[in-house]
DNA sequence: GCCGTTTTCGGCCCGACTGTTTTCAGTCG
């Protein structure tokens, strides 16, 4: 049950953030605090009782003497005494409206400690009876703005997939691009991060500073603008027609574009942790750039470069910049190389009108040909359990490895390559017998059902067959309509470097699966990965770039991906675990 | 509550925009 856990833990940490934040004044120091160890908690590859265990936990970043008793407590009984005392003393259920737009610690108190109010029933009421007018500092513009806060609040609990959201940039950018005055324009915030779902659109434009007024007036007039809820100089924030998502635009000078780009793709974290590097060392960074701390001098910002050359630490990609470790590498100058699209030589995981895929073999093969520069690609249909699928049975796999041989022999190459998505079946045996996996060039072993139990076990055993070379989807989860199922990771990564068998990464946006924080867990481990399509059409085989992106987030290198490796490397790894890793 | 290339105490990223003020606090990214 390795991430609920964690997740629980994390959850009860931003809450205390939250009661903290609620109580401001110097409060508020303890609630950063208690925002950073739950970001931290958050994103640990193991399980938080490991680090109990081993008494590691005050080596983790953020975590001191305090936190780390609580989390020793949450360990042992699933609750922190603190904060369920502190729930008492605060309007705790209005807590959760601190996230929302229009509402802060301040206003929260005052409509609290002045009116009672202490449920979202309750406020709405209030505000509907006009009773929060006739508090001072309350005017008519800022009842109106919680007014669109809680409606907002109600309807934008999910998030965009990257895909969308690029897409949705890009038309945004079009637009930046043709104003005039517009020097350069580019997506920022975690669109550049490739965060696998997105909240708001950043997006950022350089320009003369005599244009940024004009820049801004005529942004607001894009046909896209709903609504403006912010406009400045320097910032304007808009609701975009019809997604209802917020763009966000900063106007930088030529100058101040590196540092400006680099204020705005965040994370909030990693500036947080640079900025006050900086701090410590004598410097000011800002999105206008960094500067002498004591004598204010401009010393660089044009380019992204600048911050980091001049704190004496090195570039590293977007990718990377979520505070969880880059820092420390950076400054000591080993951001790794990242892998690229351009380093993968073929695709693992597709299907075609042999199982649930929408177009042939030979199909398949002609478009990827054309479109991608792989050299191999494995076609992988689906086994008879699934039956929703319309999955081979061992005879028609045997059939299709024919075919695969025939369509390589027309086209005089080997570039086709056999093999199977086998189901791993309640009790980890595989729906297919050794004899036929055997026959096939890669195998991809994956779960279709039971996604409500604890799967640990299954991908285990799934793992010793020798036939297996790599676990597909490995978490089963969907984005937005199906939680990961209960799973081990940290046993799974384990048992996968032992037995020498490959982890997934699914690019289907809606999968992404292997997530960032498993990859660089597995990269850790030694486990090698392979980036997949796990395509159906043909427009499928063009997620690849997301995978790619979830390998990067994961700080993975072109080593880490079997995929980036020749065929014949391939099938070495194949056959190391075939002959029993010798 | 955390943390240390000035510090084990006293800081804690930094700046823009809004609203309701009348010089600024609150909020946001």
């Amino acid at each position: 049950m390795s991430h609920s856990g964690n997740k629980q833990l994390s959850r009860y940490l931003s809450d205390l953030s939250a009661v903290y934040t609620y109580l401001g004044g110097t409060e508020r120091f303890r609630a950063a605090a208690y925002r950073k160890a739950a970001k931290v908690v958050e994103a640990l590859p193991d399980d938080i009782a490991i680090y109990c265990k081993k008494g590691t936990l005050r080596r983790l970043p953020g975590i001191g003497e305090s936190i780390a008793q609580k989390i020793e407590e949450f360990n042992k009984s699933g609750k922190i005494g603190k904060l369920e005392a502190l729930k008492k003393q605060v309007p705790y259920e209005l807590l959760d409206l601190l996230s929302v737009s229009g509402f802060g610690p301040e206003s929260l108190r005052r409509l609290h400690e002045e009116l009672g109010i202490s449920t979202h029933v309750h406020l709405e009421q209030a505000i509907k009876q006009g009773k929060i007018s006739q508090l001072p500092g309350f005017g008519k513009q800022k009842i109106e703005n919680m007014l669109r806060g809680l409606k907002l609040f109600k309807d934008t609990a999910n998030r965009m997939l990257l895909p969308d959201a690029m897409a949705l940039a890009d038309q945004v950018i079009a637009s930046l691009t043709k104003i005039p005055g517009v020097l350069q324009a580019a997506v920022a915030g975690s669109i550049r991060r490739r965060k696998e779902t997105i909240g708001d659109i950043d997006v950022i434009v350089s320009c003369h500073s005599k244009d940024r007024a004009k820049i801004a007036a005529q942004f607001v007039k894009e046909p896209f603008v709903e609504r403006v809820i912010v406009k400045g100089i320097t910032k304007v924030s808009v609701i975009h027609r019809p997604s209802n998502r917020q763009i966000d635009l900063r106007i930088m000078r030529e100058n101040e574009w590196g540092s400006g780009l680099h204020y705005f793709t965040g994370s909030r974290e990693h500036n947080i942790h640079l900025r006050s590097l900086a701090s410590s060392r004598g410097y000011r960074i800002s999105e206008y750039g960094i500067f002498n701390r004591r004598s204010g001098k401009w010393l660089g910002g044009k380019t992204e470069d600048d911050i980091y050359r001049i704190l004496g630490m090195s570039l590293m990609p977007p990718e990377m910049r979520e505070d969880h470790g880059e820092i420390e590498l950076s400054i000591k100058h080993e951001i790794p190389e990242l892998v690229d699209m351009k380093d993968l030589r073929g695709d693992m995981h597709m299907h075609s009108t042999w199982s649930d895929g929408m177009n042939t073999p030979e199909q398949m093969t002609s478009y990827i040909q054309k479109h991608f520069r792989y050299d191999y690609t494995v076609l992988s249909d689906h086994s008879p359990a699934s039956v929703i699928t319309h999955g081979m049975n061992a005879k028609q796999v045997l059939k299709q490895i024919e075919k695969v041989r025939a369509i390589n022999r027309n086209a005089g190459n080997q570039f086709l390559k056999t093999g199977i998505e086998v189901d791993i079946l309640m009790n980890g045996e595989l729906d297919m017998p050794d004899e036929i996996l055997a026959q096939l060039d890669w195998v991809t072993a994956s779960i279709h059902r039971g996604f409500t139990k604890d799967n640990t076990e299954r991908l285990l055993k799934a793992c010793e067959n020798r036939y297996v070379c790599c676990i597909g989807h490995p978490t089963g989860r969907l984005i937005g309509s199906r939680a990961a199922y209960p799973l081990n990771m940290d046993e799974l990564i384990r048992k996968a470097a032992l037995t020498g068998t490959a982890l997934e990464i699914n690019a289907q946006p809606r999968r992404l699966d292997l997530k960032d924080e498993h990859i660089r867990s597995a990269v850790q481990a030694g486990v090698k990965l392979v980036i997949t399509t796990d395509a159906h059409t043909y427009a499928d085989l063009h997620n690849m770039e997301f995978g790619i992106y979830m390998a990067r987030r994961g700080w993975c290198t072109k080593n880490d991906i079997l995929n980036t490796q020749s065929w014949k490397e391939i099938e070495h790894f194949r056959d190391k675990k075939r002959n029993g890793n010798k």
